[in-house]
Formats: structure tokens, sequence, C-alpha cells
DNA sequence: TAGCTTTTCGTGTACGTACCCAAAAATTCC
DNA sequence: GGAATTTTTGGGTACGTACACGAAAAGCTA
């Protein structure tokens, strides 16, 4: 391994000349610029990040703003298991982290922690842009200041983030279809089930509903579908009774596509006899939805790796602040299909993280 | 962050004397050990990882032993460049790695290469123990020299390594059985191909048939499934004639189940008329049958992340090397589906690593 | 208690890079 | 040509840990 010393030997500098030269320090010659960065090109130098972080006493800020998690909507859990993950990676290398934790149903809430988040002047800022016209606020403040900043899980379009990372969530949905269709026969028919109140992750579902429909056009031997909304999904006995119903009038349905994480609700709102009949397709693996998976409830979830989302982001943006890599502009995850029979071996990072790391920092409220 | 010198400043001791304790050196009193080793607890002191791969001047080697790729079988390319890309990653903690390759159809080569790997006395191998009798062998000249070993991919039972990464195989048989009956109707059949030689990985693909099989006869309405076996797979003409015949002969089958690496071989002896009414399901995606795949031609493919074995396969004997950390015995890869919908984001890491590295060292044969 | 061995401990240097300060060299100005 | 200024460069120290070396303390023998 060739060091600065060694180049400084090479090139009859000191190493203190060799330094300005690779950092563009300035305050050296022409002449032996040149002359140096031959040498270095010539024995393919590369600094030691080792080295160089141990030197290097700068700490680095990243704030992280994503929504709170709890019994009923954990799915936000595992991008912060993630992101904690990798900052046990990455904190010998300086860098620090505050997570801030919004309501995901209050854009007022969501202002509120990233004026918190925005006064202790974060060096890069990861979060999920929840509501749109909310983060153009956002984007501009952090614009203003130079902060750069990525989204995690959510894309919005038009604004100045340096990347996103998360799932294509048109693909998301033609997987679903092609999934229905498979496992659908001939003159059966399926419902798609909606929250007219899901603000939060509209677009992300608008987009799967979108492709899962592009998928079943393009099917040559075509699938009714049909559609279900309610205007939020706590209501139990309102939900259960209108699907019901909707299956009675139906018969041919044998499939229900849920576009959100939530289909273990949908899940629990069906008869044994039901479940017997229809297929429910849904996303994410959150822990109620695997409950109802292992029962056979649920046939198929899509995951995001939401763990990996976290792990990732940080990871991204640690290697954007320390060897000033600028990132993809966009990162795709992949797209897991998950049945019963390879649930257990989809989130072994995560799991295993957890038992490591029995405590956790708590992120969670009881709203 | 807690350092040395904070605790030897507490403890009023030398630097020197809390490193003694910290690396249980000896050469130390009961009383100060005691004393010490409190305050390190109650400071929950960690040592930093970077300063002391700095100051560790040791180099540890890595072994690893894996089958050569070529054009005409390249699974294998995988793990080798999930091993290169660990290494940019560890190889500043003092890791070195050196990789042999033998000819997965050749024991003799397999002992040649051992053989060449063991003179140069490396601190841990990994490798794939292809061949029983022959790792037989191996492991035991490995455990009379104290050297740790872990097993890539193919999992043997009663050898004293430390770990095996991989897949469950008959788990993700019963995977292929599951996606098998679903996408055939009542009364459909289907057909497993056997390749006999096929002596490499042959446990592996033992236990994928076993997988399928046990899925199978457990469902109600039972699929019923023939077998088709040749010595090998390389005479194209022989395979197809076969096959053709089979096909013309059951009019009923329409899935094909290849518990191989090489679905490709098997798509390209079908007519279009053929792959009109089969679907096919494979397992790994190698190019080949990413571009069967691509073009209808392969409907399902069973991934094992073979890239992310070989990565963590070194990340974890570097935390055994570095940081005495005992890996699990098994590590089981994820059973991925992929399918043409998401095949494009199944790769990323490995791609993005290849685009990084675009002269990686050559590990081909043309063989 | 002198003299010796053994145990226990402190000091110093190295790892490779970052960055500060002052010395040396080059340039400018009168 | 000499002083003042600017540019260029070298040397030194710090980051936190590992480890060698030797000094101090303690234990032992006679």
């Amino acid at each position: 391994m060739i060091t600065i010393k060694d180049i400084a030997k090479k090139a009859s500098v000191s190493e203190g000349t060799v330094d300005r030269v690779i950092h563009n320090r300035g305050g050296v010659s022409k002449k032996t610029e040149q002359k140096i960065k031959r040498i270095l090109k010539e024995n393919n130098f590369k600094l030691n990040p080792i080295a160089s972080a141990l030197a290097l006493k700068k700490k680095y800020n990243i704030a992280t703003l994503i929504p709170k998690f709890n019994k009923r909507n954990i799915f936000w859990e595992s991008p912060y298991i993630g992101i904690m993950k990798a900052l046990t990676e990455v904190e010998n290398y300086g860098i620090q982290i505050q997570n801030y934790s919004f309501d995901q149903f209050e854009a007022s809430s969501y202002l509120n922690e990233f004026d918190k988040l925005f006064s202790t002047h974060p060096d890069v800022v990861i979060l999920v842009p929840m509501f749109r016209n909310e983060t153009k606020h956002v984007a501009k403040k952090l614009d203003q200041r130079d902060i750069p900043y990525m989204f995690l899980n959510i894309d919005l379009e038009g604004l100045n983030n340096i990347s996103f990372i998360g799932q294509d969530s048109f693909k998301g949905g033609c997987v679903a279809g092609k999934l229905m269709c498979l496992s659908l026969n001939d003159g059966d028919e399926c419902v798609t089930v909606q929250t007219r109140s899901n603000i939060s992750n509209y677009h992300a579902i608008y987009k799967r509903i979108e492709g899962f429909n592009n998928f079943l056009d393009s099917e040559s031997n075509k699938i009714r579908n049909h559609n279900l909304k309610w205007d939020n999904l706590n209501a139990l006995s309102a939900v259960k009774a209108k699907l019901e119903s909707c299956l009675l009038q139906n018969k041919n349905i044998r499939g229900i596509y849920v576009p959100s994480s939530r289909a273990s609700v949908i899940a629990s709102c069906l008869s044994d006899e039901l479940h017997k009949k229809v297929n429910i397709i849904g996303f994410d693996t959150t822990d109620q939805n695997i409950k109802f998976m292992e029962d056979d409830k649920i046939q198929f979830l899509i995951s995001q790796k939401s763990f990996n989302q976290g792990y990732e982001a940080v990871r991204t943006m640690s290697d954007f602040l320390i060897q000033k890599k600028t990132p993809p502009k966009k990162i795709f995850s992949p797209i897991q299909i998950i049945i019963k029979e390879n649930l257990a071996f989809s989130n072994r990072n995560k799991i295993s993280f957890q038992i490591e790391n029995a405590n956790p920092k708590k992120n969670t409220s009881e709203s």
C-alpha cells in the first residue's frame, strides 16, 4: 500500500505539499503540482480512509425526519432500524444522527418537527416527504441554506433533492398485477381496495394502482377489476360490511388487491369461508401482515425492503459527506415477492440487528 | 466518545495499563485490573475500530476456493464479484484475499488448487465444497492446522466449518412448487428436468427436487409431475429431441421445473409454439437466464443472491478476524422470486459495483 | 538489608492523514 | 541591491490504539 510519505519521497517534496495537492488546498507552484499529480496517478494512489477518518476530527450531522410508528401502524419502524444499523457502522467516521419523527396524519406535526431539525443546523437531511405542499416549503428552506437532502421511500418530483431511495411504485403495481393474473383462473374477477384519506403516501398508492391496472389491461384474457373505497380503515365494522356485500354481489371475485401496507386490516375483516375463496395481495412485511400470511390469509406481499432503505440512505449520505461521492439521483429498492414459503428468509438483516441491540432508542408514539 | 486516555485518567493509571487490561495481555495486578474493568464497564467503553485498524499493522489473509466461471457457465462469477466488492470495504482493515479457482467438473483440480492455497498459510478459508469426499480430506488438513473455514453456497454436514452461507435448498424447492401450482390450472401436469452428471451441487439439486415434490404432495388437488433425465446438457440436439417427444406424448404438461441454474439450456431447446404453452421455472439470475426471461421464455427464477453470498462471506470472516466475532453456524440467503417485472431491480448492488470497477481481475477459464 | 528476580507499570513510538505554523524561496517594490 | 511582501514549502503535532522497552515497585533469598 502506497502512502503519502512514499509519494513525497518519489517527488522529493514534503508530505505537506503532497497533502495540499491531494486536497486542492492551493499554495503549490504549478510545476510541482503537475509533478505530484503525475506521480499520484502513476502509482494509483488512494487515500487510506481509515487514517483520514482518524485524523479528521470533523463531525458530520445527519438529521432524519420520518413518521412515527406505533403498534397499529408499524411500517416506519423498519427504515428506522435500518438507520440505526447504518449508524453503528459509520459513527466511527464521525457521523452523528439526529432523528425527528412526525405524525403521518398531521401536516403541522411534520412542519413542527422540521423546524426543530432545521434549528440544529445539520449537514445533510434524510426525510420522508409525506406532504407535498409542506415539502415544497421545507425544501426551499434547505435550498436557501445549501443543506443537501434526500428523500426516503416517497419520491416527489421537481425538487432539488440530491437523491431518492425507494421502490418504483408503478412497477410494484405491475408485479402485483401479474401475481393476480397468475392466481386467478379464467372468468375470475378481482377488486382493488382503497382508502380515500390515505393522503400519506398517496402518490405511491396511486402509482401502484396504475401499474396494476396497466398490467391487467395488457393481458390478452382480461380480468375484470372492481373498486372499493373507504374514507378510512379505522371503523372495522363498516369496512367489513361493505367488503362482504361486495363479495356477495360479485360471486366471481377471487382476488383482493390492497395497494397499501394495510392488507392485514382487510384480512381481519374476512370470514374463514371467504378466506378460502379469495386471495389477498398486499404490500410490505409488517408484523401484522406477516401474521396473516402465516395463517394463509394473505397470499402475496410485495416488499420494498424498507429496512434496507433506511440503511442505504444513511450509508449513501455518509459516503457523500466523507468521500464527497455524489449519489445516483434515484436508487430503486428491489421489488420482493414474499409468500409463506420464503417469508422466514426475507428479513434476516433487520432481525439479526434487532437481536444484537436489544434496547434500541425509542421512536414510538401512542397516538 | 470516551477514549483509553480518558479511562486511564479516571483510574489514575497509564494508558498502557488500560490497554493491557482491554486485551487481556496480562502483567497487571488483580486490584488495578478489577478497578479498570469496572471503570470500562461504567463508561461503556468501546474501542475505536478505526484507530485500532490503523495501529494494528497485522495483515490477515483470507483465501477463497471457488469454481471457475466462463461464458457457458457464468453462475460463479456472481459470488466472485461479491467477494471483490467486500474486499474494497475491508482492505484498509488489513484484510488481504487470495482467490483460487477450480474446474467444477474435476475433483483433481479442486484438490490441486487447494494444495496451492494451503501452502500459502492463510488465516481463514472460504470455500465451495463441491466434492464431498475430497472436502473431507481438505477439511481434515485445515482442522489439523487450526485454520478456520466456512462453506459458501453448498452445505456439507458433519464437518468443522465455522459457518455456512447459502440458501435453504429444500425451501427453495417448496417455493418453486408453489409457483408451479399457481401457474397451472386444474388438470395440468408438469415435468422435472434433471442432469445426472451434475455432481456439482448435487446435494442442493436433490434438496430442491425434494422440496418441490413435498409441496406438490401437500396440495389438495395434486398436480402430476413427470421426470426427465439426461447424462448432461451439452448435447443440445439430444436434449431437444427427448424434451419435445415428452411434451408431445403428454399433452397436459404445461410446466417445466429446472432445479439447477441451467434453465436457459432447456428454454433454448423449445420451439416458440411450445414456449407459448409451457412455463419454465428455474434457479439463479445468470445472464443467460435473464435473457430468456426478458423474452418471456422463462417465467420464474428463484434467486439466491449469490452476489451477496460472496460479499457476506468475506464480511463475516473479516469480522471474525478483526473483532473475534463468532459467526452464526448457518446464514441463510433470501429466496427471491424473480419475474420479468421485477428483474431490473434484483441485481442493483452487483451491477453498480461492476460499473464502478470496470476492470476486475480475471478469474475466468475457457474450458 | 543488600542484592537479585519477578511483577507491575509508564513512556515513547508507530500507523497514515489533516492541518497549522514558521521557514525558505521567489517575487515585488523603491 | 536591499527591504518588504507574497508565494511556496517543510516540519511538527494530533487523531486513538498497539506494543516494545525499560523503569519502578514488589517480592524473595541469604
